[in-house]
DNA sequence: GTCTATAGCCAGATAGAC
DNA sequence: GTCTATCTGGCTATAGAC
């Protein structure tokens, strides 16, 4: 008879907690969600969430934490890969946008703390989750000037340029009431400012 | 002897409290704001709030109400004025940059109703604010089309690239820690966007 | 690990005098 | 218009049994 583990590591109940505190966190914000809120929805109880997070601040960055954790490790993957820099640009922009719409969610979350008041909410890394952006897409930027591809000596504004629009793209998506442009507007949007930074086309700068 | 007012209609104690709320909301949140740290900032007491805003939601709407009507006096004017599109549309978002960036706070707590979870606020008409934005920068690549500055068939993809770029400036901002690109890094982006839509150019899509 | 029950606090809002 | 004093209710968090 195989041995079975002790207790439970992680249970029903945490995993629930987590859900509806991502969900009425994210529709609420931090401080207009209440515990009480959060235990009923997930079916629990407050001292189970206590048990489990020690405090509301507890549960609400082990949220990001996961979170940070998942999107670092999808980064990693769409800045590797072969091909020319505009269709690897042109991938991990489109894939990043996919993953984002269907986190929804969270990237509300991590945007409200980013650039939001932070609502009495505890302190955490925030920064780092910009900046690895903005490192991801400027690697491509770079091989692309290295390669020939892109006009050289403008590498920090066309990557600036390239992530305003994926941000643009993903705020959009925020917004209520179906303002999105779908994957095929960021796509169309890009290729507009791809146009700006090919090498060969008349530079008037 | 001249008249005075029977009384002061706008006395400095509603001038405070909107200015202290202004700046709390700004930067602890709606939800997380107490009404009794409003007055204490203010050097005020709360029947004065309740009196002058009815309640929390009435102060905070007035506040949103307020920044709504100068925002958008401001881009009625900067809609207008000569010159060509380009020169308009880079004056356009250089004058509201440094606009918002001297009424940050006003901008986190706008920013942050519109892409953030509500936190029990009362609700807005928030998507005016985006709406008329991309009107009024939408109007200037009309303008550039319709003259052959600007290629044609893609105004749309065009206006997106344009308030990308203008739209992660102002976050970049908002982020703590002197993050920003100001206005000269802005400018430097915007014209990575401009030479993809510039006429003339080769235009391989 | 999970419960019932509750402590202790502070919130938003108001009554009524001036 | 502004004050002091106060009401009512919800909040986070915990004690202690199982």
């Amino acid at each position: 008879m195989p041995e079975r583990p002790p207790t439970h590591r992680y249970p029903d109940n945490r995993e629930a907690i987590l859900r509806s505190a991502l969900d009425l966190f994210a529709r609420k914000g931090y401080a207009g969600t209440a515990v009480r809120e959060i235990v009923e929805a997930a079916g629990a109880t407050k001292p189970v969430l206590y048990y489990h997070f020690k405090s509301k601040e507890g549960l609400y960055l082990e949220i990001l934490r996961q979170a940070m954790e998942r999107f670092r490790a999808d980064l990693t993957v769409l800045t590797r890969g072969g091909g020319d820099a505009e269709t690897g640009l042109m991938r991990l922009c489109g894939q990043l946008f996919v993953l984002f719409r269907e986190n929804l969610q969270v990237v509300r979350l991590v945007h409200a703390a980013l650039v939001g008041p932070p609502q009495g909410g505890p302190p955490f890394d925030f920064k780092r989750f910009h900046e690895e952006l903005v490192k991801g897409m400027g690697w491509w930027v770079d091989e692309g000037i290295r390669r020939g591809e892109f006009r050289d000596g403008d590498q920090a504004s066309m990557t600036i340029a390239v992530y305003g629009v994926f941000s643009l793209a993903v705020e959009l998506e925020l917004l209520s009431g179906e303002c999105g442009i779908g994957r095929e507007g960021l796509s169309a949007a890009m290729n507009v400012v791809f146009e700006g930074m090919r090498a060969g086309d008349s530079a008037s700068l």
